[in-house]
DNA sequence: CTTAAGACCGTACTCGACTACGGAGTCAAT
DNA sequence: ATTGACTCCGTAGTCGAGTACGGTCTTAAG
């Protein structure tokens, strides 16, 4: 029988404040078992389960309201849906990805020439950042 | 003379909120110009400059507070203490970037299996969020 | 039985990053 | 001179994601 948790014991196991479990449950992303006669909620694996979960897709990157999206299609039978949801945080990672490495690039440039530079003049690293983009995201035209 | 935006224009060039440059000027990330006697201030280039610079840092997931320890260095007698910076900024964007590309690759594979999976039993998207640590930013052991 | 830890619950606070509002002053065009 | 857009400034509100508080109730240990 793994309705062994009680709230204190399920934040533990997931490493969640007990807070964080009850804020989920009154934004719907988990239910809360019924409460036995005049007792406490006694929470299973399921729930560690979905608690993961959670904290997974944030680490993803998607929001709580996402995450609550992606939970109404537990049931397994919105797969088509779930792969579109996750395509476009795919997307959104990559443009992500893209971003940092452009900036790691320059970043690491400046540093390396800061080292060289020994306390000169004016330091690059400042100077860059003054002139702005370094790193553009988007490609702008029609800057004069 | 670059000294050549109000506020407004200023907002408009870089694609902020007035309100949001003038949230930055308290927060001691771009200095606001004296007002001229009984005037409105102008800004140049160099403030446009700064502003995209906060923008972009900020899409890197830098803080705010974070971007202003950079810009404190300004004054470029700094540079041996702007290259600490930037050494130590530059592990957090490798750090960021290990995470993104476990992220992405994840994602990726998961997005793959739903659209090979089409439509059957479990969606392998919603099951790998469910089983927890498909993505872990930092090793952990003794997990039972 | 007493006691202490912990559950329950609602409300309130925090934090970062904005965004909005309102009243007074300024500027350019008509 | 008047109008209307815009600036200036302080304060307040919003949003996402929690975190804290305080009072009452349960439960397990001694």
């Amino acid at each position: 029988m793994p309705e062994s948790y009680t709230i204190g014991a399920l934040a533990r196991e997931v490493g969640v404040n007990v807070e964080t479990v009850r804020y989920y449950q009154r934004r719907g992303l988990i239910g809360e078992p019924r409460r036995p006669p005049g007792g406490i909620r006694r929470y299973g694996k399921a729930h560690a389960g979905r608690l993961r979960f959670i904290r997974q897709a944030q680490e993803l990157g998607f929001s709580l309201e996402e995450v609550r999206e992606l939970l109404v299609l537990e049931d397994g039978q919105h797969c088509r849906e779930a792969e579109r949801l996750g395509a476009i945080k795919l997307t959104a990672v990559r443009e992500r990805l893209g971003q940092l490495r452009r900036v790691e690039r320059a970043l690491a440039a400046l540093v390396d020439q800061c080292h060289s530079n020994a306390g000169r003049v004016r330091c690059p690293l400042i100077a860059a950042l003054g002139a702005g983009r370094m790193v553009n995201s988007r490609e702008q035209r029609s800057d004069g």
